[in-house]
DNA sequence: TCACCATACGGAGAGGTTCTCCGGTTAAGG
DNA sequence: CCTTAACCGGAGAACCTCTCCGTATGGTGA
């Protein structure tokens, strides 16, 4: 995530990077009320821009949602890096993981979907490069728990970043319990087994 | 989900029951193919209707879902009732979480989203039947559970069905990975933490 | 300062979707 | 057979995503 490839790419004409940044302010806002079943033509009505403008910039949700959460995706990989030094090297992991179901949890869900959604045809580059940041950060955290730690060695860190997601989205689906997500977090924490498994 | 009161509501004339099995029938193979993305026109196309029968038919994505895993659903709960015979209380949730989320497993993801998705003003009754009869099932495993198994007091079966439906979800955005269920299931089991939690 | 032109804008519109409405048709019962 | 309630189907309204292209304009060299 460090010194962004995009940047190339960005606007030059200053009435397109306000309109740029107008867009992500209007996106930012719809998806916060809507969620996943905004409608992009309303954002940029709300942008005060015609829908061409917006599919220039963006041009599909995928590449709207990544710019939104590009930060948030950076000071994950940041807090990764750091957990690094934690002393426990479980407790980092376990820590990074509710960290990372946390953000998931933004937007109805929408961010949980796309950190999850596999790469298509149509897919951003952009959407891949988050991808490839968090999974780095996590497999830098997950090795440290299985050699240092007692993380078990088959452990693999795509399926633990699909629960931290799957159980964000989940908690999504019920927006009015707060406490949601800590529960799920919980459960997945003890475990359900309470018993070990036959 | 005995004696349904959807019955009543059932077609009187032979030609719209004919109608409403080859609907189902389609829906069945077009939600196969192309999941919770699936046209409802296409589904009406292929039964060889118009649209407006499809949609007096079933009024909503919700009903013609809930009447396709209807069946599914009184054979998951008919499969809690006979796990309350099983030896072990703590044994038989987990095995019928697993069902559970083996069946939301379905018609790519279509169904996990459904049996997560809080009732809305146009969501069917239909769906919060279904939601019920699961509902009621597991509460009868986990209350023996707690009861004659080790599972503890606080837990709640919304939660454990919200878990359940989750990495089934989850685990449908990836469908080249069979064995990826599996392995969720075998996570939320032994739980992330391999070290008690803090 | 001005003229030029690459850059960016915006809206019409193509092609899709969900869902409704209503005139015509047909099955079931007297 | 005849009536009528039940049912059908398609036109169409109101959305959606995404593209294309003529027009407007910001930045720049003269």
């Amino acid at each position: 995530m460090k010194s962004n490839p995009a940047d190339s790419q960005r606007p030059q004409r200053a009435d397109a990077r306000g309109n740029r940044g107008r867009l992500l302010e209007a996106a930012r806002s719809v998806f916060a009320e809507e969620g996943p079943r905004a409608s992009l033509n309303k954002i940029a009505q709300r942008a005060g821009v015609g829908p061409g403008t917006l599919y220039r910039h963006f041009p599909n949700l995928q590449a709207l949602t990544v710019a939104i959460i590009g930060d948030d995706v950076e000071a994950l990989c940041a807090l990764g890096h750091d957990l690094l030094e934690h002393p426990s090297p479980d407790e980092a992991l376990r820590t990074w993981l509710g960290a990372v179901a946390r953000h998931a949890t933004a937007m109805q869900g929408l961010v949980a979907t796309q950190m999850i959604a596999q790469p298509t045809r149509k897919s951003s580059a952009a959407l891949a490069a988050c991808h490839q940041a968090i999974l780095a950060a996590g497999t830098a955290l997950l090795s440290r728990a299985q050699h240092q730690g007692n993380a078990p060695a088959e452990l693999d860190i795509a399926d633990l970043l699909l629960l931290a997601n799957a159980i964000a989205w989940a908690s999504e689906q019920a927006p009015t319990d707060p406490h949601l997500l800590d529960r799920l977090l919980a459960l997945i924490n003890t475990g359900v087994p309470y018993l070990p498994p036959s």
